[in-house]
DNA sequence: TATGAATGAGACTTCATTCAT
DNA sequence: AATGAATGAAGTCTCATTCAT
């Protein structure tokens, strides 16, 4: 007989999440006490511990955080049809996601994350698996593309998936570290480049 | 009036530097502890302190260590003739890069690096300052390649510049984390994305 | 108008206390947390705190319990004829109080209880209280064998008393301690001690 | 090479205990806070930490604290001669131990100590091997005793000495608890008890 | 120059207690 | 009466940095 319903339990999660989110972003990991995160969630001390078990958990939890790779997962999902497409929707959703200045903080830890799994094997997890499922689903269109006749025979679908996962997390670190990110140049120049890679004649993409 | 010779000191810095690299590629910047640091290392206490003027010291001179960046940077400049040549070296290096054992702990720290920059204005300004250079260095390339004919005229040279970078960047981080790297893959990959953008007709690379 | 009847509320309290006795030997008292009895108990937090008013309030009704010292009184208060069957009672019930496994949680409370009684009053007095009117009994009991001729009139019943009382809380320490209590041996040797000092001839003790 | 002598390592390592003492017999254990002893004692925070691993560590060394011990068993290795001096120099000395406003502190910290024993194995190991020595020590001295003819052949050494230790054991935690401890009182009681338990014709004692 | 003992601010976490439901 | 979520004060321990030797 739980004295609040799960929902309100999962609303009092996210904004102690989301409080840690800023935080994170705006002084790192380390330099964030759990005394800030209670301040900009507006939870006591003793509640925040009711929620996560430790700070550590806190990461986990911000790395766990699945909606936006299902939402990507979702997006290349739809275009069962079109490898062509699929890559398409592809760089638009990375590209979105480079700019869009409510992931500024999520961009931000992300990459807080990357540091942190280096030792902590619940965030190594989350991201490795995250970025695994991505990948697969990349690797697949491109094959699906190869059996349509869209795709040259001769490329290495999983080698293509890993190296665009890598372009973006690296875009990601230099969104993030101020670099200009001029998304037409860059979409042109990895249109070109994915392309050139994968179509048989090199044609134009989308054009 | 020093004690020391000049470059007597510059060992002990050194010996410290290499510890400390040690240290965070194994714990992490944050949780590897000054004293650790004087375990590895060897030295006292006091003496670090004689040769950093704070924990914070250490990790930007690591950051600051353009020992490997400017190995690059003379490697690219030495291929003046050819852009085509250049950017196969460009890969080759980096691909040595990603793979060298030696270089463990450097791309562990490097990871960590990244993390910090994004509060800590030495470390970002190191950063940048290295990407900024080799991104000039690769642009010029591809733009010397275009007054050649070799280039197609359309790519964006700094747009290419700036991707190839965030690649490596990516690859650097799944090394890290333990991703599989097939160099071979991951090379053919890179230079049928390159040539299919840069070269005229999407000539096979070095065929 | 109480919701309740007084022997469900006496119910509760004792299955509260049960628990926190088993927590408290198994534990100690400090590092018992209301939580702890909360969960051994069944009973909720907030339930806790309505029939004690705080977590040192149920270590004094535990120190209070005079269940165990009020049997005692009323089985030496029986031996009403005869000073030496008296002391041979206590000596038998002293002796099962030692090595009665149903006990083994009460005795190791017990010697938190001193602890506790250093610093908390109303321990202090409960303890006190409670030794005292033992050993008023005991003392009684051998100035009426003094009164009777049974017992040496050189001995001082007081001291006999106190140092009696001593001796069964040093070997309830030891027994909460691990050692080896053989009852036996024990009895043999306090037989001995007691009659040696009390009976004129050192006549043997039931013999 | 250190920077502070054996000795003087020592002297600070002793004055954190004196302090540690007076506050734990003051407030108890569990009410005493590391930083009453840093308060108490002089040293700063961190010090402490560099002689004492843990708050634990501090009552263990407190209990380890073999001195007093000790010198008892070396008062009682010299009354090599004669089985009844020798528990007469017993008494005297537990009798000036139970009295010596020296030692108030003491007596306090070593019931405290009993009841961490329940639960903390170090502390446990230390009680039991100090009273083992002492009750060896007690009951070779019977042993000597009977042997020699002075002590009845038919009294177990090893029970009685249990039993004396027992007693004292009570005697310091009645001290402790305040209640008053009638030293001639109690000597009497316990010469009477010991004398007519060990000497064949129940002798008076020293007389 | 080099050392390492000392410092003390501050972090994370626990837990007895309360109170709205 | 009963519940259990919420509270926040407080405690232990760590660690970057200093400074007398």
């Amino acid at each position: 007989m739980p004295k609040i319903t799960e929902s309100q339990r999962e609303t009092r999660r996210q904004q102690i999440l989301d409080a840690a989110l800023r935080c994170f972003s705006r002084d790192g990991f380390h330099n964030t006490t759990t005394a800030d995160i209670v301040r900009e969630s507006g939870v006591s001390q003793g509640t925040l511990y009711l929620y996560f078990t430790t700070k550590d958990d806190i990461i986990v939890a911000l790395a766990d955080d699945r909606r936006h790779g299902d939402a990507l997962l979702s997006a290349l999902a739809q275009s069962e049809q079109d490898a062509v497409d699929g890559l398409g929707l592809l760089l638009e959703f990375y590209g979105r996601s480079l700019s869009d200045p409510n992931r500024t903080d999520s961009r931000r830890v992300s990459i807080q994350g990357w540091a942190e799994a280096l030792r902590n094997p619940a965030i190594h997890a989350s991201i490795v698996g995250n970025t695994a499922a991505v990948r697969r689903q990349i690797a697949a269109l491109i094959a699906r593309g190869q059996a349509d006749g869209q795709v040259r025979a001769d490329v290495d679908p999983d080698g293509v998936a890993q190296t665009l996962i890598a372009t973006f997390q690296g875009l990601t670190l230099q969104a993030s570290l101020g670099e200009v990110i001029d998304l037409a140049a860059i979409g042109r120049t990895m249109d070109g480049m994915l392309l050139g890679l994968l179509t048989p004649a090199g044609r134009a993409a989308h054009a």
